[in-house]
This record gives C-alpha cells, structure tokens and sequence, in this order.
RNA sequence: GGCGACGUGGCCGAGUGGCUUAGGCAAGGGCCUGCAAAGCCCUGUACCCGGGUUCGAUUCCCGGCGUCGCCUCCA
C-alpha cells in the first residue's frame, strides 16, 4: 500500500481510498495564458508516475485535471494583443495537450473548464453569502477567512502569524476587506471583460472557487487526494479548503505537493523571474523521455535543478536502457515471468512516499544484473527472461518507454546486413565504411556476434 | 517579522545509529571485440561547522553558518 507525505497532517500516513481500489484525485491544472514552463512539466509528470504506478498495482485512477479558462493574465493578454480572449486560451490549451502527449503524460480522466461551471460557482458563493461566511462588496465578493476555524491548516500559520510579518507585501483590495486575508470570491467586471450574471453584478468568479466546485462535482465530498505544486498549498489550495469548511463540507483527505524546478543558483524557476526555458524549448533540445528520467531520480517533494548537465546525464542513462532494450528484444513479453524479488523491492520502494530514486537504483541494478546474464548465455535457466520482464514491468510502472529499435527502414537494414556481411568475409574496411555511413545518417550501431543493431 | 525545507564523494542525487562501497553521469584500470560500440568486472574521492546524547553519529538533540521556498501572480 501506497505511504504518502500527507501536507495537512505533516507526515507519511497511507494513501486511504474512499472506495477501496480506486483512487479519486485532483489536481490543479493551468491557467491558458501561455505556454507550458518547466514547473508544470515536473508536477504533471509527478503525478503521471504516480498515477500510473498505482494503475500498475491494479488501483482504478480517476484524475481530474481542470483548465482555468478566466482568468486576469488571460485577459491582459487577449487585451495586448487585441484578440479574443477564447482565442487565447483554446490556442494555450491545445499547446499543452500537445506538450503533454510528448512527455508522454496520459491524459486525465477528466478536464473541467472553469468557464463551464460558472453557475455552480454562483451558486456556492451564494450559499456562503446566505449563511453569513462571505459579505459583498461594491468590488466584488470576498469570504470572511476568520469563520474559518482552522484558517492556515496546511499553510502550517496561524491567521495572526502570517499576518504579522508579510513585510511590506502589498495587500490587494485592503480597502474593500474585513480582514486583509479575505480572498475574492467573485470579482465585479469592468466593461468590455469577460463577465457572467450574478445576484451581485456582472463579473467574474476568483481563482480558488474554481477548484472547489470541480473537484466536489466531479469527485464528490471526501475525495481522496488533492495535489499540485508547492506553491498552491498557500493561499490557493487553503482557500479552495475554506470554501469547502465554510459550506460544511468534507473535502479532500490527503493533500501533495510537489517540489519545484530551480536555476543552478537554487532559485525557482517560474514565470515571474523571466529566465525560464520553457518546457517546449526543452523538448525540442532533448529527448522528453529524459525530462521524466531526471525527475524519477530526485524525490518528489526536494527541488530539482534542471540544467544543461542534469539533461544530459539523464539523456544518456536512457541511452543505456535503450541500448539494453535492443538486446533484451528476443526475450518474450511475459509479465508473470517478472522476478518477483525484484518487483517487491521496486514497490516497497514506491511504496515508501514515492522515492522514485531508490526504484530507479533498483532498475539498474536489474538491468545490470540482465545485462550479465546475457552476456555468460544462461538463459536456459530462465533468469534471463526473468530479469528483463521485471525491467520492463518497472519501466511500465513509471511510464518509460523504452526504444528497442524497431521501424528500421529498409535501406538502413540493407547496409546493416551487408555491414555483417562484410565482417564475416573479414572485408573491415568496407564495414568501417558502413558503420561510419550509417553513423552519419543518425543510427547508433552497434555490432554484436549475432548481428548488427541499429538504434536511433 | 512568521512558518518551513535543505546543506552527502568531480557533478546530479537517495539513504541509514555501527556493512547500502544506494543509483545515474563523469574519471581510471581490465575483460570482450578484427577495431569500435554496447555490455560485464574492478578502483577512487562523502556526509557544512561547533558542542551534546551514545560503547559508537553522516544519521538523534542543541547552537551556529550558508542556501532556498511560502506568507494573496505562480506547478
């Protein structure tokens, strides 16, 4: 069973099920205003692996995934460029399904637009209104964050602490609101925005009564496992929970979060610093799978630093797992062969709040320890095909896909074959001429005594 | 000012009260190979500083120093 590190109790409990079997879980999706950066790349792929290994174990996952369609910076934008704002957010959302396809994460089992729910939304701030846990304003709607009896749960700060310092952060719309920590909850629109009906005026719904309605709606009361990146625990996923008090109701049962990408300085890597290589500038430099290899060799919760060296060297150890892919291609698919010492070594691993390191230690050594067995050939003994289907169950379970090298077009295979041809006539110069041609052309050859490999 | 995370060998990055030489990348030596590649075997450099607890601490406690994050844009 599956230990995670649970936010709003700070420690590793288990991962309960509602209903025992499938897992139901939200995570915040992004708000469509541009393209895709780094840190949304590390917390969907966290949570693909996660997803995916408890699918491995046999746990049905329902993961819904919302798109934040209404939103400030979406309206800036449309407005600096003159466009509709639907123009901008169904172009960002094809951008980052496509983005997501290449890293290879599986969509979630639903994608709720926040424009789609906009009378629900409505509907629940007016609810908080009547029972007195939200107050209008001429701005808009804010809720009264000091009904809330344990306001600041998985901030981890008393309402007074968080108060105190702040500094000289500015406090937006102080003037409107009770209390400085009190969130919108419906925004009054100006002419010519994007707005919606409302027993309060024409606006706009705020960001953290977005999430509420979804997740309840689709997932119901007690969902759970709620996640996302570090950032959101404060105020964004504190505020989605306060809602949900404030209404009475059971919300999720387990909260994550995911550390961030940072600079080789330590220093997040997000939108607001302008230095980010966005994550389609990465994948167009290296191959996507690397971005997932690198994750899975850091824990999820630490920072991760994403560089040119980290990418390379993750690069390359996939080169290796290919490259064993290729010589394990004979060895039958046989799932029920998997060594079992090996599998349970690699759960209780995952099992440990995730720590896909150490796994990844343990597909090592096993492809190691398969590489060895193939090489002294005693394969007779089943330890072969024992190795190489708990190989590839691990690399299924954290959705790596490995390039055994098929799809050879017939001309490479023609030179492959002539290469072998040659060598077996002890012509070497005409076969260092082939290798070094098909070199050339992007195939990484590799000659072995039964043959020639040729992998892209 | 409040809350929190972290400081491990050339780099990345887990983990543990006394043998995990974790693992990956890089480096050196060897085997294999016609030569390579791939693979296998072997090798090295670690746990920020100062106290304390302990038979023993990189691992627990206290104090420093340093880095980073959150405290209503943010994955």
């Amino acid at each position: 069973m599956l230990r995670l590190y649970d936010t709003a109790t700070r420690e590793v409990r288990e991962l309960a099920m509602r209903e025992s079997g499938v897992l139901s879980m939200y995570l915040c999706g992004p708000t469509v205003y541009g393209p895709p950066h780094l840190g949304h790349g590390r917390a969907t792929l966290v949570y693909d692996v996660m997803r995916r290994y408890l699918e491995w174990s046999g746990v049905r996952v329902r993961l819904v995934s919302n798109i934040t369609d209404i939103d400030d910076k979406i309206i800036e934008r449309a407005n600096r460029e003159q466009r509709p704002w639907q123009e901008v957010t169904h172009k960002c959302e094809q951008v980052w399904f496509d983005a997501m396809g290449k890293l290879g994460v599986e969509r979630p089992t639903d994608v709720p637009h926040a424009t789609d729910y906009v009378e629900q939304m409505v509907a629940m701030i007016e609810q908080l209104v009547d029972s007195g846990r939200a107050y209008v304003t001429d701005h808009g709607v804010y809720l009264a964050v000091e009904t809330v009896a344990d306001y600041g749960l998985l901030a981890n700060q008393r309402l007074s602490d968080m108060l105190e310092g702040g500094g000289e952060r500015e406090v937006f719309g102080a003037e409107h609101k009770r209390h400085p920590a009190d969130f919108a909850l419906w925004k009054l629109s100006k002419p010519g925005e994007p707005a919606w009906p409302s027993p309060w005026g024409e606006g706009r719904p705020g960001w953290h009564s977005e999430c509420v309605v979804m997740s309840l709606d689709l997932l119901g009361e007690g969902f759970d496992l709620h996640c996302g990146g570090m950032d959101l625990r404060f105020p964004h996923h504190e505020n989605e929970r306060a809602q949900a008090v404030a209404l009475g109701k059971h919300f999720a049962n387990h909260w994550m979060h995911n550390g961030f990408v940072v600079d080789a300085e330590g220093e997040k890597m997000s939108k607001s610093l302008g230095n980010v290589d966005n994550l389609l500038d990465l994948m167009e430099h290296y191959d996507p799978r690397a971005y997932r290899m690198l994750l899975l060799q850091a824990h999820y919760r630490g920072p991760v630093s994403v560089g040119q060296d980290n990418i390379e060297a993750a690069a390359k150890s996939l080169a290796g797992l290919d490259s064993f892919a290729a010589r394990a291609a004979a060895v039958a698919v046989d799932p029920s062969a998997a060594d079992a010492e090996v599998l349970a070594r690699f759960r209780s691993r995952m099992d440990d709040d995730l720590d896909t390191p150490a796994a990844m230690a343990v597909l090592f050594d096993t492809v190691r320890r398969a590489n060895a067995a193939i090489d002294s050939e005693t394969s007779g003994t089943g330890q072969v095909a024992a190795l190489v289907n708990a190989v590839r169950e691990m690399c299924t379970a954290v959705g790596l896909v490995l390039n055994a090298g098929d799809d050879v077009p017939a001309d490479a295979a023609a030179k492959a074959a002539a290469l072998d041809a040659a060598r077996a006539a002890k012509d070497f110069a005409t076969a260092d001429a082939l290798r070094v041609e098909l070199q050339a052309a992007g195939w990484t050859v590799e000659t072995t005594k039964t043959g020639t490999t040729l992998r892209r």
